[in-house]
DNA sequence: TTCAGCAATAGGAGTTATTCCTATCTTATG
DNA sequence: CATAAGATAGGAATAACTCCTATTGCTGAA
C-alpha cells in the first residue's frame, strides 16, 4: 500500500510516564503549559520542550489525543476516543460532552462538498460555572460601588 | 440592563472599505495574512497591524465574522450569518457548508453540561481537491523514480 | 558488565501569528 | 480653517510553539 512508517523504538521514559499519569488525573483537557505546570511538581528539571515533544510522541503513539479546538492553544486529552466538547468562551477550558458522536453526520454532509471528508468536530460554546460565578460577583460589586 | 458600550464614532476609512471589498470577493475564508496580501495590491502602504485592527473593528461592527476554526490561525468571513464549515486538514483552507445550522442541537445538548450554552460549531475535516491532486502527483512521481 | 549506537533530554534560540505602542496623519464638525 | 477624536504605519513586544545542539541515558549484543 504505502511506505511503512520509519520504525523507531519508542521508549516509555520517566518523563513520558509522568506526563501520561498527570494527564490522566486531570478531568479537563489541559494545554501543554498546564501539563508542564503539574508535571514540574514531580520532575522539577523537566523542560517545556520535552513536554511538547512527549505530548506529540504520545499522540503518534495513540496514547493521548490532540484536540484542535477553536482557539489558539492546543489542548490534550487522555481519552483518545472520538467525542464532542464544550468550551468556555471566557477562559478557554474544554470538557467532554457525554454523548456518542453522530457518525451519520459525515455521511449526510459528504455530498455538500468536494473535499474528501475524513472526520468532523462538534463543539458547544458556553460559559463555564466558574466564569459565570465570577461574572455575577463583578456585577454585584459594580452595583454596590459604582 | 448593563452599561451601554462606550460609543465611539467609527469611520469607514479607505483601508476599511478596501478590506471589506476584498473580503467579499474571496470565496474562501482568508486569514489576516491573506487579506493583507490582496489588499496590498490596492493600498501598497497599508500595514499588517492595520489589517488586524480593522478586521477586529469590522467584527465588532458586525460587518465581518471571525471564525475560530480548529487551527492556530484566525480566519475571517464576509458572511456574518451562522453556518458550518469544512476545513482542509492539509492546507487549512476553510469553506462554507451549504446547509442551515441545526438550532435544535444546542437545546438537545443543554442538559449534558453545566456550562451556560451560547452557541455551537460544527466543522467537517477533510482534504481539499487541490491537496488531493498534489498527493496523487507525489505518489505517482515516487512510483516512477524510487 | 561493558560498550556502541540510537533515543531522549534540558536549555535555549528561532519562528509564527498576533497584539501593543507611539508618533504622525485624517476627517467630521463647529 | 481649527480642533479633537479616531486611524494609521511601522516597528517592538508577546504568546505559543518548534527547532537545534550538546549531553545524558537505555538497551541489547558481545
Amino acid at each position: 500500500m504505502s511506505d511503512p512508517p520509519p520504525k523507531r523504538r519508542l521508549r516509555m521514559t520517566r518523563q513520558r510516564r509522568v506526563i501520561l499519569e498527570e494527564l490522566k488525573k486531570l478531568k479537563a483537557h489541559p494545554t501543554a503549559d498546564e501539563v508542564y505546570e503539574v508535571v514540574r511538581e514531580r520532575l522539577p528539571r523537566i523542560s517545556l520542550s520535552t513536554v511538547y515533544r512527549d505530548l506529540e510522541t504520545l499522540c503518534e503513539w495513540g496514547k493521548v489525543r490532540l484536540l484542535e479546538v477553536g482557539c489558539a492553544k492546543k489542548h490534550f486529552d487522555y481519552d483518545t476516543r472520538d467525542h464532542y466538547h464544550v468550551r468556555c468562551a471566557r477562559c478557554g477550558r474544554v470538557e467532554n460532552l457525554p454523548v456518542e458522536p453522530f457518525t451519520y453526520l459525515e455521511q449526510a454532509f459528504r455530498d455538500l462538498t468536494d473535499y474528501e471528508v475524513t472526520g468532523h468536530k462538534l463543539e458547544l460554546i458556553g460559559i463555564c460555572p466558574e466564569c459565570k460565578r465570577k461574572e455575577e460577583e463583578e456585577k454585584k460589586s459594580k452595583e454596590e460601588a459604582p
